[in-house]
DNA sequence: ATTTTGCGCAACCAAATAGTTGCGTATATA
DNA sequence: TATATACGCAACTATTTGGTTGCGCAAAAT
């Protein structure tokens, strides 16, 4: 038995989208749902390589399956999606206060020059 | 001599936010500029370790160098953060196409049953 | 002038990544 | 029933990552 990967390895939206290939099956599949075999051909990678990509997406929860007889059905699950946008919203929030620290910075200069 | 690194490993903004102590250090920084120990002294981990980190993320051109004296002070380019919301952007519009087409499909529906 | 501090860099290491080839298996098709 | 197709998985590889320790050097403090 091996250990458990979720707790040794980095499974989290942004490991899943630092990869250029991932980042592109991203956006194959906001258009719609697709099989393994209909991405690979969308891009020069076999189809082992991309299995390989959409196993580390599974595991982030980027996508889900869907098994129709034979075929599995990749789907986008664009909620996961939303985590990067929290993520910059923080930061954008963390750069607004930086800037109203500077903005108090200067209107104090203006008090000290009245 | 060894062969320029730029050409052999990835290094953009999805690779400079994969991993968690480099988001670490782009909040901080988010905030105001910092020297290396001040960024060390708030999470544990070694100096050494964040500067490899620094080190990418000169790379992957989300921070810049400021020497003073015998410190460096590291500011963060808010303009390469622009780039994950450009991307952001394009994937929303490719989901909206998607509902677009639903919609249509939709519309196709109504018509047909009147 | 000597010591301390701040920093980058090289060397090393274990682990993870991204790809390949070669299976096995279940579902379709002939 | 025999063959083709769709797919995951294991094994193997080269490269990258993220961390460590141990320098060396220049600037600051003593």
């Amino acid at each position: 038995m091996v250990a458990n990967k979720s707790k040794s390895v980095r499974r989290d939206i942004f490991q899943a989208i630092a990869d250029p290939t991932r980042r592109a099956i991203i956006f194959l599949l906001a258009v719609g749902a697709m099989t393994p075999n209909a991405m690979a051909e969308h891009f020069n990678s076999s189809r082992q390589a991309v299995s390989k990509h959409l196993k580390v997406l599974v595991e982030c929860e980027v996508v889900n399956q869907e098994q129709q007889g034979r075929e599995i059905h990749y789907h986008l699950n664009s909620d996961k999606m939303k985590e990067i946008e929290k993520w910059l919203e923080q930061f954008k929030q963390l750069m607004e206060s930086r800037f109203n620290q500077l903005d108090s910075v200067l209107d104090k200069l203006k008090n000290e020059s009245k």
